[in-house]
DNA sequence: AGGAAAAGCGAGTGAATGCTCGCATTATAA
DNA sequence: TTATAATGCGAGCATTCACTCGCTTTTCCT
């Protein structure tokens, strides 16, 4: 029972020819995840859509589950490179101002592709589980350690219970902001959200 | 295309013992959902552990979704009827002590059935959309309420906005508290985090 | 009692879909 | 050029699963 089904290639692209076909083959997974959903992205039509047969399909991606975990793998990677270059820049920054950073980047990145957000976060079932939680402690890391190299500007609190609470607004916000309420986003609205998300954080971390 | 499967019973239970066929239906359904998962969950599975037939399945629910359709509104009900009696009851509470009794209450009604609830969370696809929106809407305007008739205790700040932050918070430390760290669950560290949140969020109205 | 309505049954059907396999085409290198 | 490997193909297999239909059993009502 409890068949798990595998997440490798069975094959390595190693021409340039079978390097585009997987491509075509994570970028067709992902429009169709967008423009039809998870029920409907069948692997007949994401190879159709890709523009290569099935047979190609399978020469690369050894199930179903393992082109929708490289498309979530693309997307967190993007995400993540957002994250980690706005910690970088943001550690020598006093805490109101990487606070305020921070929200405005957890918005953006929301923003990137937010109906595929919406598709990933909605409707992909068991998959990627582990892709998450990777992603979830690497983001706990970071900040983490912003915290730890400015724990003079704060009170005392147990760090880990402070970025636990930290990562967890800002996301629910950044999230239900984009994900809930996409047409009343004037650039008004946003401002407010972010002043006083960051009001809320910056003030509970002094 | 794009078939919308029906969601209203085709038939409704009117003697006893067809009422409780469908209580059986809907607790195997969720019993089924927690131990399975929602792939494994066919409607043949649901009428088998329910002790009944598929054609029975059939007389009161047209469709598979209508019957996890049916899961979801328990449990958001069941849920509801907390944070209704809680809103009631911290009415005339000042801020700090009223927010203490909601974070508290939104990890509790996440530990009415955990399992359940991280599938309905993060396995089922598209149905239930309307249930989730309805439920957010409650809530926000409970909560709305709440800060309305407690004006005075708080600094200026548009009253949606202040909702929509707050909600968005604590629902997330709850939401993750509770599925991310199960385990490491202490009571000792459930204090803290009411007490942090808790902090976190009357500090930012006041 | 007896007839009608409600409830229940479950083998079977049809459609969807993940995936295989034997073969065809294209690229590489000797 | 020609042998070998890499890539690509797509009809069809096997399975799963939501749902139907003709029928039986139980309950209700007079």
């Amino acid at each position: 029972m409890a068949r798990k089904p595998p997440t490798k290639p069975r094959k390595n692209a190693l021409q340039e020819r079978s390097r585009a076909t997987v491509d075509a083959l994570v970028e067709a997974t992902a429009r169709i995840l967008v423009r039809e959903g998870f029920e409907k992205t069948s692997t007949n039509r994401i190879a159709e859509i890709a523009g290569v047969s099935v047979g190609s399909l399978y020469q690369y991606f050894p199930s179903k589950e393992a082109l929708v975990a490289a498309v979530i793998e693309r997307h967190n990677e993007e995400i993540m490179g957002i994250v980690r270059t706005t910690l970088n820049e943001v550690m020598d920054m006093p805490i109101e101002k990487a606070v305020r950073r921070l929200v405005t980047v957890a918005i953006e990145a929301h923003r990137i592709n937010p109906e595929l957000h919406r598709v990933l976060a909605e409707q992909i079932p068991r998959a990627g589980k582990l892709d998450v939680e990777a992603f979830n402690r690497e983001v706990h890391s970071l900040v983490r350690a912003y915290f730890e190299s400015h724990r003079k500007e704060m009170r005392k609190i147990d760090l880990d219970v402070a970025t636990f609470i930290c990562v967890s607004s800002i996301e629910a916000v950044a999230h239900n902001t984009v994900l809930n309420q996409a047409e009343m986003l004037s650039e008004k609205m946003v401002r407010t959200l972010v002043d006083e998300t960051t009001r809320m954080v910056a003030g509970f971390l002094r």
